[in-house]
DNA sequence: CTCATATTCAACCGTTCGGTTGACGATGCC
DNA sequence: GGCATCGTCAACCGAACGGTTGAATATGAG
């Protein structure tokens, strides 16, 4: 039976930033990048028509969340995709789900499709 | 093959609307009642400490992010969940699992404990 | 018709969000 | 040491968020 530590954050405050930090396109475009392999910062940044700074703090929002972790090695700072926090949500839904055990099928190309369309995207958005 | 209508708005657009709206415990805690039996906008509002006109702002969220829908039947608008959004952003997420194809098992009483505990602690968070 | 109920609208308010810019602290390279 | 690079910090900005209140708009009931 799982049982929170005192002092650690509730389930509900979790869900609270990993929705939130899911919210924004960028950083799901992000995701999605560090799905292919980790990142340091500079490079996550550079396909995108924003500051560093902007990314530096979708990064950091995404660590809050918990849906990377961060490591400094050098002077450079290596970004990792950490599943756990997307799975606890994920379960969360399925929790709502009538929807049946999650087979995908008809719906996994779209699912491909979106996955590589996201990051491009962003080029053309302004 | 999913394809959309010509001014239909894009699946990444749909997913920012889908985790914005889930990113809310109040909203959250709404869909936890919805997944009991259809109410009415003020039956929604009757457990929150706020004014139904908050409520109502939550369900028109909920509603454009096409999570619940909202039909009128006499002078009362009934809520009804709509699992088809939150199975879209569902697939989506199955996208980053690594985590193999989602079986609760332990997890099934923790998402329990959690559907039940959400929409009570709201009385006690002022 | 009159009144009560159900729900939304409109205006407002303080806070958070997503972005910018410029300065700054670390770190590696010559 | 001196310089470039990596990344964050701090201050600022406009827009969106989550809430309030009071008025307005159906609709149903007597």
């Amino acid at each position: 039976m799982p049982q929170r530590a005192p002092n650690e954050p509730r389930m509900d405050d979790k869900l609270d930033l990993t929705f939130q930090a899911l919210a924004d396109p960028t950083r799901r475009a992000i995701l999605s990048m560090l799905l292919e392999d980790d990142m340091a910062v500079t490079d996550v940044a550079e396909p995108f028509e924003m500051s560093l700074a902007a990314i530096s703090k979708h990064l950091t929002i995404l660590t809050r969340a918990g849906l990377i972790s961060q490591e400094k090695r050098g002077r450079v700072k290596w970004c990792k995709l950490e599943p756990g926090a997307m799975k606890a949500a994920s379960v969360w839904m399925q929790g709502f789900g009538q929807f049946e055990p999650v087979n995908l099928d008809a719906f996994e190309t779209y699912l491909e499709t979106l996955l590589g369309a996201e990051g491009e995207e962003r080029e053309t958005q302004g």
